[in-house]
DNA sequence: TGTCAAGTTTTCGTATACAATTTGGCATCA
DNA sequence: TGATGCCAAATTGTATACGAAAACTTGACA
């Protein structure tokens, strides 16, 4: 279990389902995946396993493994829970990250401010991450840095997207710069309600990008 | 896969840990669990991957699966996530919540206080949570609801001891009612920061009955 | 007596074989 | 012509077989 095949296979897989190579609703083959992938079935049984268990996929017994829709109504729901998670992150933050955290949050900032000013947006939603990152570490709850980091690894791709909107990156930076400030005065309720609407706006842009999508198609 | 087979035998593992039957630490024998449970090693391997997925078993590669130590400290952890999760209901729900579903929530009440009353803990203990699953559910928040579930059904049998304390199903009520008053008031910040405070006194709860353990053992 | 190395044994990870169930198509009948 | 029942093919779920890696045993040597 957790056999090296197996575990590079499910990666694999997460990677082409969240790239579009399946589409939602795709039945995902055993028998052809096994041959693909140059593995028996049994490996392959395990990767769906683990990405029934993260979400990706659903299992009907007895007839397969179906690549899940994510519905733009369950996004706007993670999305909404990542917004609390984050700032449980930030109020615990708030009062337990100490100076040294604090630096290197101001680098990762940094870093944010330095992509933006060179127009770098796969940079920027680097640095973002590394912000965000450490600041779930920095709540000192090795397990709620676990759950942020497991959701915002599914919310990834459409996190990323919605920095595409003109605009949203400087915006974005300013928030950051708001919610360093609160983590600097130790401003636990500040820093909590300035992330939650920091990620309730992603949410909401989201939310603008697919209605406009569907205006448009 | 979701095979009824390895569906049952990952409830009864999950129940068997859950009691003790399995001390932490503990590998868990594939081929024993086999022959006991009257099955082949495949369906065993299967329960092992969603135990692993909750969170109860760790694999490590090539020697087998271990009945998670869940230390004192990440189970406070995994209380103050769980704080957060119910406010963030609490809050969603002061907004969202319909007049009946107010009155089905103050129903799961009464029957806390018809429990109480009577004295009878592990009736207590089921209007209670009967009580907090509707409020997970009238957070208007689907995935939300359901992390609350999970973590919640993980936190269960520590839930359950602390209220054995003197005390603490009276001042659990009275928690209960300020948080009604709130929700029916529609005060959002109010009844998120009484359901902080009502988990994460559970939690406290817990980390002084741990500690009172280990000074009389 | 303690330590280390080689061989044996156990156990995991994967492949393959088999059984059970669903699905699709075709024939039959109202 | 449309609906229904049955058979065949495909696919899942489970069992078993096999190769490889780790743990344990044994025995020799310092």
């Amino acid at each position: 279990m957790s056999g090296s095949r197996s575990d590079l296979i499910a990666e694999t897989l997460e990677q082409d389902i969240l790239r579009g190579r399946f589409a939602p609703g795709t039945r995902l083959d055993e028998t052809r995946l096994a041959k693909e992938h140059g593995v028996s079935r049994t490996p392959i049984r395990e990767a769906f396993q683990r990405l029934s268990a993260a979400g990706l996929v659903e299992q009907v017994p007895r007839r397969g493994v179906f690549v899940r829709e994510i519905g733009t109504v369950e996004l706007l729901e993670m999305f909404e829970v990542m917004a609390e998670l984050e700032a449980a992150c930030g109020r615990l933050a708030a009062r337990r990250i100490a100076d040294a955290a604090l630096d290197e949050l101001e680098a990762a900032n940094a870093g944010c401010r330095a992509a933006m000013e060179a127009g770098d947006i796969d940079g920027y939603y680097l640095e973002n991450e590394r912000f965000h990152h450490r600041l779930y570490a920095e709540s000192g709850n090795a397990f709620l840095c676990g759950e942020a980091r497991r959701l915002h690894r599914r919310l990834r791709p459409f996190r990323r997207m919605q920095l595409q909107l003109r605009g949203r990156i400087p915006q974005s930076m300013n928030e950051h710069e708001a919610i360093m400030a609160a983590l600097r005065e130790g401003d636990a309720e500040r820093a909590a309600s300035l992330l939650r609407d920091h990620v309730a706006i992603q949410g909401e842009k989201f939310r603008l990008l697919v209605a406009g999508l569907r205006t448009a198609g």
